[in-house]
DNA sequence: TTGTTTTTTGCATATTTATACATTTATTTT
DNA sequence: AAAATAAATGTATAAATATGCAAAAAACAA
């Protein structure tokens, strides 16, 4: 999907660069071939729980405070290990398969990213079940899940 | 002075209340007996290092910054399951110490990227031996270990 | 497929926030 | 004390951000 592209490159940006104003952003994604408003931009980054900080030179910084809600938990990133090894939908649930011995980290991790999107989790030994929040699609996890976990979706088609 | 007593009291209402805009914000120190125009608290949040963040539920929110500059703008990014505790060299081999019941998938995934360095791996429960081949100096698989899990070595040294 | 529903997006604009400039208030110097 | 300097503030407005609504795109169902 194009929104997760960007969302992905988003994130990037911000991590790397000092961006202060959506404006300033929006010319870097046109720079990378991604291009939309301001206004989708906005609602963006409401999502990815991007924020406007006054650094101490007096400048604006957007940053990911993604960071912030989970750093208490869980200060690092699960991409590089591929455990995941399916995911399976049903009853509005999330079923996701992990190789053995590897639920539970991997729940845990999810949970600690704090999103909205989460109800919670439940980890057995390879088998994590994911309960989103009432009013939340499976897509809208996928799209979060994508975010906690970047690359997980090519990961799985790869298989 | 005045503007010291309103540093204060925004300082204080930000951290007690859900505030999402400055109007808000100018309102409760109204309350307070305290009162300025939104282009004096514009000023004032900036001083302040207030971050506007929009959280989990599409809400924006006016909060302290101490906390999060410390996250968001630090420069490391460790990129890996935190599961390998320590490495200790031995007779030309390395013991990799995992958190427990993790050793076996670890050394699964290192065999897996099918370095030529490796030999092979041996794995108990929590603890992997891994032997290097002939004529490969420890250093090489270390250097080997950082291509199949950056940031490894980052991420033993910090505990 | 085609029709139906949901999600995403742009446009236009409202809302919100930041700032240039002038004025007042406080601080320092003589 | 007055004069000089610096800091804080309000006004008006510019700049930046958020959002209602309609259209387009995507996902889904029959």
């Amino acid at each position: 999907m194009q929104k997760t592209k960007r969302l992905l490159a988003i994130e990037k940006i911000i991590e790397e660069a000092h961006i202060s104003t959506q404006d300033e952003l929006l010319k870097r994604l046109k720079g990378k071939g991604i291009s939309c408003t301001q206004a989708t931009l906005s609602r963006n980054l409401r999502q990815l729980g991007v924020a406007r900080i006054p650094d101490s030179t007096g400048e604006y910084k957007y940053s990911l405070s993604e960071n912030i809600r989970s750093t208490a938990n869980s200060p690092v990133k699960l991409n590089i290990v591929p455990v995941i090894q399916d995911i399976v939908e049903a009853k509005g649930l999330m079923v996701i398969k992990t190789i053995p011995g590897n639920a539970s980290n991997t729940a845990f991790f999810i949970d600690g990213a704090g999103r909205y999107e989460i109800a919670g989790t439940i980890a057995g030994d390879d088998t994590i079940l994911l309960i989103p929040r009432d009013g939340i699609t499976l897509q809208q996890v996928h799209t979060c899940l994508e975010i906690i976990l970047p690359g997980i979706h090519d990961q799985i088609k790869k298989k």
